[in-house]
DNA sequence: CAATAATAGTGTCAATACAACACTAAGAAG
DNA sequence: CTTCTTAGTGTTGTATTGACACTATTATTG
């Protein structure tokens, strides 16, 4: 056994799960690989990590870059690390996921010459590298994760409606919730607060807006208090 | 701006951040650096990843060779990337936690010719580099978890009485339980079978052992089943 | 061997949280 | 003014939680 090892000096990698929600279900925004290796096959937007910048920095301008989101939603993942995750080299990636509420935003349809689209997550094409693996791994986090913490917030507008909020909570959830029961909780949470105005351009009665109230889930979160739904 | 970028290749380590209990506390390994940088002080175990392992397999063997721990519970937790975590040259970690049993394992005292040993949760050292920061995200995550997912038993020796198993709650989530309340919840779960043994070398009335039931674990897992305590 | 000390082991009840359930109100569209 | 669509609202039975105190068993000690 030899005393003295090669130390990896990998490749390093950042991808982003960059989630939205349209009418209808849970969407990940994918990018055409114009390059070689699976060149033409979708993937996960990302690139390389620069010496200088951080991976959360490294993370923020590959978002900015690729789909033009800024301000963002965005926490790390997990860290991949397979041999052969990529056939040309060693290439450590580590993984962030993001929310961005589509009203919001206006994302790049297409940059760098890219091809950047939106897809439902019920009619997803074959990824390229690991990148099913690194969305299956993303989605499971983001259940998990707006399960007992109010990230909801983070797919809707700035205001929006508690049927808008509930239709979060049961396109990421996967399951379907009282409408009832649902306005009781989040209004007894008291961590969304009414504005004085109301949906606009519906064909229905409108429904009065609310705004998620950050002071007051910040002061709660303090206290320990447990944010289930 | 310039049209190509320098990309990092990062120097990649992982440390670990192992965890177990003592009568009174919760503890964490640490090993004393024999090598600069931070000659002297505590720090994490962990070391270089080479370039023919996967993250997973660079954690498990830097635990067999700095603790001589091997088959315990080993889950990765967060890659920290900041620029000046070391100060020699930019190198990122790739952080894991482990939980052990004291008496199933016989840890080593020392390898290497480093120092290692327990310690306190509540009574730590300086730690070189941003281990302290590495060793509080752990701590957060362990609780997080403990209170959601059966992992308790990673703390606890193949057969443990209830009262052992309350204890392990009552350490990590630092809040006293109610031992009627707790005994309902476990034996309701159905997640322990009892043995036909009983602890041994007490001099009291000696408690039954019980045993982790990881088939009926599974099976409820798979049915969705949630195992809050 | 009796008394003591230490922990094991057990049940009830009140308060709270949860889940199931259906109708009226408001506004837009024709 | 009729119709259509979604907004908005309470009650009740059931399940879960949290608070609470005593007896049983075993080892130890005098």
């Amino acid at each position: 056994m030899p005393h003295t090892y090669e130390f990896a000096r990998a490749a390093l990698t950042v991808d982003i799960v960059v989630f939205a929600l349209d009418e209808e279900d849970l969407q990940v925004m994918l990018i055409q690989r114009d390059l070689e290796p699976f060149e033409g096959q979708w993937a996960l937007p990302g690139g390389f990590v620069r010496v200088d910048e951080t991976l959360d920095e490294s993370a923020r301008r590959e978002l900015q870059e690729e789909t033009g989101l800024q301000d963002i939603y965005l926490e790390q993942l997990y860290t991949f690390g397979g041999l052969k995750r990529d056939p040309r080299e060693r290439v450590v990636t580590v993984a962030y996921y993001a929310l961005v509420n589509l009203e919001g935003h206006n994302v790049h349809a297409s940059t760098d010459a890219r091809n950047a689209a939106w897809f439902s997550m019920n009619d997803l094409p074959d990824l390229a590298f690991d990148h099913s693996m690194i969305l299956q791994t993303a989605h499971e986090r983001l259940r998990g994760k707006l399960r007992y913490q109010p990230i909801g917030f983070e797919l809707l507008p700035e205001k929006f409606t508690l049927r808008q909020l509930q239709h979060v909570y049961e396109v990421v959830l996967d399951r379907e919730l009282d409408k009832r029961n649902f306005r009781k909780k989040v209004l007894g949470m008291e961590i969304v607060k009414e504005t004085n105005e109301i949906e606009k351009d519906v064909a229905h009665r409108a429904a009065k807006l609310y705004r998620f109230d950050k002071k007051k889930y910040d002061r709660l979160t303090k206290q320990g208090f447990n944010f289930e739904i």
